[in-house]
DNA sequence: TAGCTTTGTGTAAATTTTACACTATCCAAA
DNA sequence: TTTGGATAGTGTAAAATTTACACAAAGCTA
């Protein structure tokens, strides 16, 4: 799905945002994009947040998160999928959020009910660009985040819950690797997305019997252990499996 | 979940709505619960809508749901979930809605992002009260709608989809037949759900083994065929089930 | 060359899924 | 009273899937 990202001729829509949950994937573990926006007062710590913000009135929701994603970090033409809408009345009230609010919004007391979006994208080929209110915008691992502005903690669970539910179901993930990739590191990118433990053996079962990867007549160089095998991703396989549907991809 | 529905003294936000699309069963079908919001222009055909409203900004959106959905039809507390946010620009501006919207919405060409919400409850227990601009509230079988006002097709549509994952994964249902019901009358519920027949001798065999249902020595009277045995369902075993969760009941 | 680290591999048992057809029981109509 | 129509209820064998589990091989380094 693609954009058009031209300056918009429109009022933006004081009660809706959109934020974005975008996941990568290092070959170590799952990290997502947050953005950074300044210290503004030394009494409350610096806050991380999602990328997000009002909508324009004549976009529609999916726009609206690809305008401000790109807007916010640089990164562009990404699928989206929707995680919900947050509204709590106050979910933007607490003390540690206003005073940032009051710099950005021009009515900073506004109710703001936000509609979340999510993807999972190959970290190293998005390097983000922080812009706008953004002060600095970069991958944190996820399971070092203890808190984020607003109620983007809670989305970013809500999020979680959902790519977990996704990668069951869907061979999302194959993307997320070099062209040539090991076994083993899918299955860390799987171990870290379900935040448990897979059975090796079993996991390359599984993933074999999808008939979508090519083994490479080639290895691994300079590990300090036997090298593996590497694998190429085969796109073709991947759609025709992607359309056909797919029931029985759980873990 | 419960919420107070008393008088809310805060003001209505132009740009948010909810939506609630009510499943029920009547032992036959699959309806949803729909409003007819009465003849004003003859120019168009009549139409039908979900019920649904602008939300207070003081409330949250679960609240709004819960409080949209009583006042316009007389149903309340009503567990719901989010089904998600559609926002289409233009999504209310056909020209077969408009006239109505001018006569309900202080400001009728706002953009509005409306927030779906869904649940599946026993028809039978729910006799829908027009209220408010319903003229008119009724039961209406899911396969029988071809078009409804605003984006409200599309949003059924996605509730049907959620609710077809969902009963997948959760013994959602079961509180939808009466206290002594038959395994035919459970089977008719998940075929009319899933909108495929299911092998009779394997549904049986797969609801047996939940263990959450008791037989009991009784059986069906009147009909002109071989009686049916009644089952009760078991409220005990069934809250452990969708605590300890559970993976394996897919059809 | 010894030790560290990660790769890669097979099997048996248990469970689940799938496909499939005929008899039993009640009512109503002849 | 008999017959026909309708739905209830039942079992099995084959195939597929899931689960649990342990050790040798290959490369690097010290």
């Amino acid at each position: 799905m693609q954009y058009n990202l031209k300056k918009i001729n429109s009022e933006l829509n004081p009660n809706v945002s959109v934020d974005c949950v975008i996941f990568g994937f290092d070959l170590e573990q799952l990290t997502v994009l947050l953005i950074y926006r300044g210290e503004i007062s030394s009494a409350f710590g610096p806050r991380l947040a999602l990328p997000g913000n009002l909508i324009y009135d004549n976009e529609n929701l999916d726009m609206a998160a690809n305008r401000v994603l790109a807007e916010l970090t640089g990164l562009k033409n990404i699928y989206l999928e929707q995680v919900g809408a947050f509204g709590d009345p106050d979910r933007i009230h607490k003390e540690a959020d206003r005073e940032w609010l009051k710099s950005i919004r021009a009515e900073p007391e506004a109710r703001v009910i936000t509609v979340a979006y999510y993807t999972l994208v190959p970290m190293s080929d998005y390097l983000p660009q922080a812009a706008s209110f953004a002060k600095n915008a970069d991958w944190v691992p996820v399971n070092l985040i203890k808190e984020l502005a607003f109620d983007h903690y809670e989305i970013l669970q809500a999020a979680k819950d959902k790519l977990k539910q996704k990668i069951k179901i869907q061979p999302i993930g194959f993307n997320l690797l070099p062209e040539k990739f090991t076994l083993s590191q899918l299955h860390r990118l799987y171990e870290s997305i379900l935040e448990k433990p897979l059975d090796k053996r079993n996991f390359r079962r599984k993933i074999q019997k999808l008939d979508i990867l090519t083994s490479l007549r080639e290895k691994q160089r300079g590990v300090p252990h036997k090298p593996s095998s590497l694998y190429e991703f085969n796109e073709e396989k991947y759609q025709e499996l992607t359309q056909t549907g797919f029931d029985n991809f759980g873990f």
